[in-house]
DNA sequence: AAAATTAATCGTAATATTGCGATATAATTA
DNA sequence: TAATTATATCGCAATATTACGATTAATTTT
């Protein structure tokens, strides 16, 4: 018993489920945002933005990396993360996919 | 300590975070999928189509109520499930001006 | 080389999610 | 009214997520 029957699943549906998770926490939503926005990029810079510790904010940024949406560029002893373009437009594509499969109808039952 | 620190997050963030967590597991896609293609719309049905047990995915159902995207119609001793229109469009909105706020451009960090 | 800076990782606690069987609830049929 | 059917909810177990402090690793500065 317990968590994930993920298996049981079409690889499609689950590959728009993974990139749902990377956005399903607001702090995750924010740092995107501060990269998209160029606002910071340096992980220090995100750290000093964010209501949480580095440790938390670090872990944030790596499970963005795992989703594939962000890459981290070391730079001395700073990192500078951005948005993965390719990966960024593969989940724009599944999600809005998604979204516009649903067309209003006249003949809905509710 | 523990989970969620979601209220120091601004309110569109959290949004944002709260339709994708609506879309963040197979399941949940699975069965918007079934109601967007109408190949079933009784809670029954659903189940049948699903690897999962009944009262999971009434679980499952339930979260994506509680989330806004589709809502339950009782017809007798069925319930009829749909995706509710204004909702569904507000998260579509939400999601994808997140999407496109990244453009992609030419002097980037990495 | 020592000290300082930056970020990742480890360990741990709190909480949330996923999943199921059993039970409860409500409507329908016999 | 009793039996049946369809869903929701409860209680529990397994696992995953969120968060943080402490530690580690790597680089830079002194």
């Amino acid at each position: 018993m317990g968590a994930t029957k993920a298996e049981e699943f079409s690889v499609k549906d689950n590959r728009v489920a993974k990139y749902a998770r990377a956005l399903a926490h607001p702090a995750r939503v924010a740092i995107l945002k501060l990269l998209i926005n160029k606002q910071s990029c340096i992980c220090g810079d995100i750290v000093d933005e964010l209501p949480l510790s580095q440790s938390t904010v670090s872990q944030h940024l790596k499970e963005l990396k795992v989703a594939g949406l962000i890459k981290g560029d070391i730079e001395g002893v700073k990192v500078c993360y951005c948005i993965d373009e390719t990966e960024w437009n593969i989940a724009k594509n599944y999600i809005s996919d998604l979204f516009s499969a649903y067309k209003a109808v006249a003949g809905k039952c509710c």
